[in-house]
DNA sequence: AATTTCATGTAATTCGTTACATGATTCC
DNA sequence: GGAATCATGTAACGAATTACATGAAATT
């Protein structure tokens, strides 16, 4: 129960149910490999899988690589922990894949459900792009109409910084287009047909 | 002492110096004429507002505005309190204004640093501009270092998140170039020559 | 041998939201 | 006179960081 930090707690599970790894490892493959999300600190990720296990989403094994069962079995010495996802902890994440809704269009929500797409059906993928493509045309109504509303009381670099900001956010929903047809086309991008 | 909020002390101090103004309409002002900041709750502004006061920032005034007079007279009651820059307020904006550091070329700050931009000499804006710039540069080196290192490793859904990433990146550049450009050519966007 | 990188964790603090509570003003 | 919007606040909570503390393994 203790504690839920969403995103971060769904990257960790994704991340593990491709392969088993420990603390360290995952917080670098949250920076790199998934390359969107900021890099969680040690004090926000340790704590977070403590709460996993807690849950018994996760279980914390001994390092199965050589030099860690070296280590393990020298002294009783603590080695690398390792967690692997249990699966009670695989069905967790296969519900949190499933599910869409209004949270799942926020920035950075998305950006962590899309970079496990290659783990969801395309139904799910095409809500999940929609919604967030429909988030952002609001978002560009709010502007248009903000920037209609004030445009003659703002100084040029407000101006250039609002036009900047809607362009980005233009862009954004052109990129959802392309994505929403290459889906309804039914490939990825270079795999080719698949499903 | 008590709460300091960077980013909204800066704007709220940035904000009424231009006019006075009361709490609510600060907020609506914090989301669309600077269009930029996420909507900052009232129970994070009134108490920023609030120990801005305790540092003689700010002062409370009775809204000048005919109605709220009527209203504050006819009885004792409260009526719409308006906010005014103190010059001791002014005097700390200005210092915040002409600082620049690490922490200014962060995604948040560089974005209400340039929203305050009218008010700035020039060398402070190239300053901010050319630091956000290499910070961003800085950026796209390690996730140019990350792919080499993972391109293989990473299906065609994470590969095109960072793709799009990496664009996004590479576009915000370009667009600090020209606005450095046009910084060196001495003018604003349609002002023409100025200072 | 020393330094860097790997590896795990805790406590205090910061920043901000949500939910709640209250009441005035304007519009229909 | 009822609803929507304007307007101000507080208390409890949440998410994440920073600074701290510790120690093993690899590299130079």
């Amino acid at each position: 129960m203790s504690r839920r930090s969403g995103i971060l707690e769904f990257a960790v599970l994704g991340l593990l149910r491709e392969s088993p790894m420990h603390g360290y490892e995952l917080r670098k493959r949250l920076n790199t490999s998934l390359g969107v999300f900021r890099a969680f600190s040690y004090g926000t990720l340790y704590p977070c899988l403590k709460a996993l296990v807690a849950n018994g989403w996760l279980v914390e094994e001994p390092g199965s690589a050589p030099e860690d069962a070296r280590a393990a079995s020298l002294a009783g010495r603590r080695a690398k922990i390792v967690y692997r996802l249990t699966a009670e902890g695989k069905e967790h994440f296969e519900e949190l894949l499933a599910h869409t809704g209004p949270d799942t269009w926020e920035d950075e929500h998305f950006a962590a459900r899309f970079a496990f797409f290659g783990q969801t059906s395309r139904d799910v993928r095409m809500r999940v792009l929609e919604g967030r493509r429909s988030r952002l045309e609001e978002r560009l109504e709010k502007m248009r109409a903000s920037l209609a509303r004030t445009r003659e009381r703002l100084d040029d670099y407000t101006l250039e910084l609002q036009r900047h900001g809607m362009e980005s956010v233009e862009r954004e929903v052109r990129w959802l287009n392309e994505l929403i047809e290459s889906e309804r086309a039914g490939r990825d991008k270079r795999t080719g047909p698949d499903q």
